[in-house]
DNA sequence: TCGCTTGTCTAGCGGTGCTAGGATCGAATC
DNA sequence: GATTCGATCCTAGCACCGCTAGACAAGCGA
């Protein structure tokens, strides 16, 4: 038994190898950058060692992209758990979410903007995924309003924040006024 | 004089045969399908020719999102043109935009999805871009409330409104609540 | 009719995602 | 300890991509 383990737990391994590797390559230099070829050389194995992990590229991506909706949910949960009221935290919900999609243009792409062959919005949703929705849900389901059902309010106000964040950064919004936007935004959208 | 003339005419329209054959394309199979290859083919002529004309598939992407820029400018215009009241003319704008987004998937991409090659917020953006924004103020400049910059209201609701488009299409709203989240973003972010 | 410019095509470069098939290595058996 | 045998990995190659150099032909002005 102990050495079928040991070999889980190095293919365990190298596939968070992968994953990571993939994930710092798309942020130093664009997930163009990342093509099977400089992945596998980066690791260290050949291109076919990363299809005995993945069905392809689209999985590969969608792996880091469930990392992301992880890391997402946490920094969004930090960031409201350490504000007072309704509006604090809704503010810093959006604070949250937007620095971390600045922060982590790749892995956000990951998420939303690349095919990464993952299923959205029913019931074989990937886990982290329904549970990063789940984060926004916690925070903005207070401040919905009366009469407005809390998840459709989410739909709307996440909306809101992924075009700001995605406007941004492919530079259709000027980036100085950014804050300002996000004041608005929860000035109106939220019912406080 | 009317060699070159003529000339100058065959050309303007083959480069519009090669915009017109992209897009039909790229809603026809996406944006992927869209090799230089099958453009070429589709309009019987080789490769090298599509590189007289534009400097690489980006400029063509480019072209396409000009002439969306300016339909969807004419789109916006039309739908608030017949409406009567603010209420009235920021919620038509919303189902103009949303809607052509959803018809034209393809152009829409070209505008916001990909890389166009086009410059943004700037002084040196294209015209029909600079004018879509400016159909968007047009009706919403006056719903931004008081103390409230309407350019910057514009940017927020428009971030909105993309992020809708997109995350509905890419499958991470359920479309069935299209309509509810329009009114309940109307409702909210426009001061009436 | 000749020379020349202008326009177009064929062929090919280096790259992509992905895979078939052979080599190698290590674990289990005799 | 030698041998079998299956898992594991790599080399080589497929079809396709965006893009371009250089050959060739067509149509213009002289």
């Amino acid at each position: 038994m102990s050495v079928q383990e040991r070999k889980e737990r190095e293919r365990a391994g190298r596939e968070r190898l992968i994953v990571a590797t993939a994930r710092e390559l798309a942020e130093q230099q664009g997930w163009d950058a990342v093509t099977t070829r400089r992945l596998a050389e980066r690791i260290e194995y050949s291109q076919p060692v990363l299809y005995s992990h993945f069905r392809g590229k689209r999985e590969i991506i969608g792996a880091v992209a469930l990392q992301g909706a992880a890391e997402m949910a946490m920094a969004v949960r930090a960031a409201t758990s350490a504000a007072d009221g309704p509006r604090a935290r809704v503010t810093a919900l959006a604070r949250a979410y937007l620095d971390y999609a600045e922060s982590n243009p790749a892995v956000y792409d990951a998420m939303f903007q690349l095919d990464g062959g993952l299923a959205f919005a029913n019931e074989d949703t990937p886990e982290p995924l329904k549970d990063a929705f789940a984060a926004l849900l916690e925070s903005l389901g207070e401040v919905a309003g009366d009469g407005v059902h809390p998840g459709l309010f989410t739909e709307v106000f996440w909306a809101a924040l992924h075009g700001l964040a995605t406007l941004t950064r492919a530079g259709r919004l000027p980036p100085e006024d950014a804050e300002r936007r996000v004041e608005l935004l929860v000035d109106r959208l939220a019912m406080l």
